[in-house]
DNA sequence: TTTTGAGTTGTTCGA
DNA sequence: GTCGAACAACTCAAA
């Protein structure tokens, strides 16, 4: 009788067990596999502790599926691996493959130091760098065209899940779960793969057909809320697109699927562009250096309630809806005249969803220097976007409690009634009008030189 | 090679 | 309150 054939699972950003074809390939490929998760120290110190917390529960629940075999390990990837596979004897590792900066490294590291990767699949319906140009085989810069272009690509259909996963019995020193609790006062989004299909079948039964309009409002729960469990792969976004239609809503749907997908694209084939400017001339631009403004940002006591609104749902659910997503950034960027990359950094410590190539573009898309050829003067009205899109109120009053008392109509300016800062609310740190100006003014100091009058 | 039409999510102003 | 026009210039995609 010859030793069992061993292939290791090495889970990164693919916590689930449905539709998952690396992991069919290390089944198929051995007798029995070694499920690994690594803890990466390099990852664990930027995120917040709302994102550490959703991760742990994540491994928890990926372990229950695994029949609690999955091996949670501290070190070195290259190390940690060298020992599993001389343990266990195995002869492969099996991932999915990963495409933006930090991943794609790490894993040509490891195959650097001699450790051959099986890579099946990735975490996109179409790969990074595949969907290009017909007419000159180079990577699209604009959105609409890419995503005709990936439509017609076309995707597999969801895998099936497998069968019987024959997995090794780890020891007592490969159990390192972390324990990282939820903060104090934080309320995160229950993680796991059972979490992300129960989401799923919910938000397809009460909010997929009104996505057209529900997605936009921030008081009510009318988007997918699907971005964390994207991010670690709990649910793939086949799986999502196996379930659409071709009704309006569907189709705005899956348009906010391949945005995903198209800035995970464009960052691949711009590795840079996750710090830096997409658009170069953008970091010629007069900025402010952030002070005290910025850290009421932070805190959401800037004044003006729908961004304050947002900033505090981000602190507390590690989760900010998309509509506010761009209120906060344009006021970061236009109201206080800082560079995009402040922004982004505090969303990468508290974003429970944090995904590096979503968060990046998302913030150069509301800065001006990203793909959208944005035109100069899209400046977002924080006043304006809460009474259009939190009419009520209600968004803000869930979120800044120093607003309560006030009504629909007084809630969006409560520097025009009388109680408005009776229970204690910020005054504006800037006024909204004045800095609209002030950037558009530095906006137009960045513009491409005109040609010469020749009368002058 | 040249030309043409278009480019996620907005705001303000004046009729 | 509602509506359409104006708000730059530039780059990209495709014909």
């Amino acid at each position: 009788m010859s030793a069992p054939n061993r292939s290791i699972m090495w889970f990164r950003r693919d916590l689930r067990i449905s539709d998952h074809p690396a992991l069919l390939a290390a089944i198929e490929s051995g007798d029995e596999i070694v499920p690994v998760f690594i803890l990466d120290k390099k990852l664990i110190d930027i995120a917040g502790s709302k994102r550490l917390a959703y991760l742990g529960q994540s491994l928890r629940s990926l372990d229950e599926s695994l029949n609690n075999s999955l091996h949670v390990m501290i070190g070195d990837h290259i190390e940690v691996l060298r020992e599993l596979m001389a343990r266990y004897n195995a002869t492969s590792v099996h991932v999915s493959t990963e495409f933006e900066p930090y991943g794609a490294a790490r894993d040509a590291k490891v195959e650097a130091a001699g450790i051959p990767l099986i890579r099946t699949g990735s975490p996109y319906a179409v790969a990074p760098g595949r969907v290009l140009k017909p007419s000159d085989s180079t990577p699209y810069k604009v959105y609409t065209p890419y995503y005709r272009a990936w439509c017609l690509h076309g995707w597999r259909k969801p895998a099936l899940k497998p069968q019987a996963i024959k997995t090794v019995t780890p020891g007592a020193n490969d159990r390192n779960f972390p324990d990282w609790p939820t903060p104090e006062n934080a309320v995160i989004t229950p993680a796991g793969e059972k979490a992300a299909v129960q989401r799923w079948k919910y938000f397809q039964a009460n909010g997929l057909d009104s996505y057209d309009e529900g997605r936009n409002l921030a008081g009510i729960d009318g988007t997918s809320k699907l971005s964390a469990h994207l991010k670690w792969g709990e649910i793939h976004p086949r799986t999502l697109l196996a379930s659409l239609g071709e009704s309006k809503a569907h189709d705005t749907f899956r348009k906010e699927i391949a945005w995903r997908e198209f800035y995970a694209d464009v960052l691949f084939n711009n590795p840079h562009t996750d710090k830096n400017y997409y658009s170069a001339k953008f970091a010629e631009m007069r900025y402010d250096k952030p002070d005290k403004k910025f850290e009421a940002w932070k805190v959401g006591e800037t004044g003006y309630p729908f961004v304050d609104a947002a900033m505090r749902q981000l602190l507390r659910e590690g989760w900010m809806h998309n509509r506010t997503r761009m209120v906060v950034a344009s006021f970061l960027v236009k109201d206080l005249h800082l560079e995009w990359q402040l922004g982004a950094l505090h969303f990468e410590e508290h974003l429970v969803d944090f995904d590096v190539a979503s968060n990046a573009h998302g913030w150069q898309w509301t800065a001006g220097s990203g793909t959208d050829a944005s035109p100069y003067y899209r400046v977002f009205n924080p006043i304006e976007q809460g009474k259009r899109f939190d009419e009520n109120g209600d968004y803000i009053r869930r979120y800044v409690p120093e607003l309560e008392h006030l009504s629909a109509s007084e809630i969006h300016e409560p520097w025009l009634f009388l109680n408005g800062y009776s229970n204690g609310y910020s005054e504006r740190i800037v006024d909204h009008a004045t800095e609209r100006l002030e950037s558009l003014a530095r906006l137009q100091e960045i513009k491409a030189d005109k040609p010469q009058d020749p009368r002058a």
